[in-house]
DNA sequence: CGGCTGCTTGAATAGAGTCAATAAACGTGG
DNA sequence: CCACGTTTATTGACTCTATTCAAGCAGCCG
């Protein structure tokens, strides 16, 4: 029985016509399995393909001039990554574990948005959605302290873990270095080190054996200065599935 | 002769078809005037019209807990603002200058994807760009220092004023105050201060009555890590115009 | 077992923030 | 057009958060 994480994703949100979902489900037809650490595509490369993630997490990241590195999202499956709009990719995209990824044409791409224009819409909206976690992050840099950083980077992590795994509640492998959390919030590793121990000293989260805990999510929510941007959703104006 | 900000800014990368442009014109059929510092909608207010800005500049930002606030995004003539996600607005958005604005329906928004897929399609492309121009933003709040943050800004504030207004060379009115520079890069005011004399001090720039101009372009490009990704577009997969 | 890579902690440093005081520019009403 | 009050810009002195540098430790994999 073929799937489609894209549609599942979708599909939570609203029911989708047959005709929908079979398009989806043929956007998801080739698959490519990458290895943790290996690169699906690289910062000037030109740009090809789009990609749905299906299985497994990635990061897509900039390097600047003097190789420091800054973190602009994780990607967890059923998110699209890939260039529309250049003729070269903007970002690097690499694999945080081993990987599915699905990857199909921007032709492709064009004709599901002349198809099925209620899909053109949803993605409309699931951009809005990454925009504003995007600003999010933008005012967790610009205008919060590293403890702050961290906690929210955390309980980010958590939930959008836990939008793939239902399994997932308060424990979760943390699945990133140390230093990686660093270029996601700004930081040094050593800080973030430093940022993990004192909320560990103030029991908000524990950590063992690359697993995270978190033991007081009021308190590291207050901590984090952090909003839930994943709720509330408001679908009523999409023109009819076709 | 009716006209369209949105029309025009489009048009500019590709030839419309007469039905294109003409359901663009319709969406900004009406007209609302805000004077200097009025507000166009506050974070959570109930999700309503959606904007397209034609004169004037805006800006959207969010305040968090302790007062502070993050500027997301300067908003220029031809660029769209609107919830189109959230039963309510994540942000808010207020006139830095005297503005005129093109309220619509989202439910118009509805039957201009169902009606126009390449226009769709083009919304689409746009949204990358804008996602690309706050995921540098990001990158320089993590990873740039103050003054490196401040010529990113200036050179973006440039930049993006001569896309609605040919004659910007590299003098221009910088139209913020410094706390609102701060609170767009992440710095207070009083070092956005001194980062402006710094860059005058070593020539890249000069300042007078309110102006900014740029004198050494090329010393403060390198100094702000800038990457201009205005350039570059890559449109030939789109769906054919209708 | 040995060699990585990642984690942890301390000490010294630097970059940006805070506080405070003054000056300049702007707007508004008379 | 001027006077006055308010906002914005400027600068210095001091503080503090996060970085840098350094060293030791732990865990993992061949």
């Amino acid at each position: 029985m073929p799937s489609s994480c894209f549609a599942d994703r979708i599909g939570s949100l609203l029911p989708l016509t047959p005709s929908e979902r079979s398009s989806l489900i043929a956007l998801e037809e080739r698959e490519r399995t990458l290895r943790r650490g290996a690169t699906l595509y690289r910062a000037h490369d030109p740009a090809g393909e789009l990609f749905i993630l299906s299985k497994g997490m990635m990061m897509s990241y900039v390097l600047l001039d003097d190789g420091s590195r800054q973190i602009l999202r994780f990607v967890f499956p059923g998110d699209i990554v890939g260039t529309i709009a250049y003729a070269e990719a903007p970002e690097t995209v690499v694999a945080l574990t081993d990987c599915v990824v699905c990857p199909f044409e921007r032709s492709a791409f064009a004709t599901l948005i002349e198809e099925h224009p209620r899909i053109a819409a949803l993605i409309l909206v699931y951009n809005q959605v990454e925009r504003v976690a995007l600003t999010d992050r933008l005012a967790s840099l610009g205008r919060t302290s590293a403890k702050a950083r961290i906690a929210a980077m955390l309980i980010e992590l958590r939930n959008r873990r836990r939008q793939s795994d239902a399994e997932v509640q308060d424990s979760f492998p943390i699945g990133l270095t140390q230093e990686e959390l660093g270029d996601a919030t700004g930081l040094t590793a050593v800080h973030v080190n430093r940022m993990l121990r004192q909320l560990e000293d103030e029991r908000l989260i524990e950590r063992a054996n690359g697993r995270v805990t978190i033991i007081d999510e009021r308190g590291l929510t207050a901590a984090a200065n952090y909003v839930d941007r994943y709720a509330r959703l408001d679908l009523g104006w999409l023109p009819p599935g076709r």
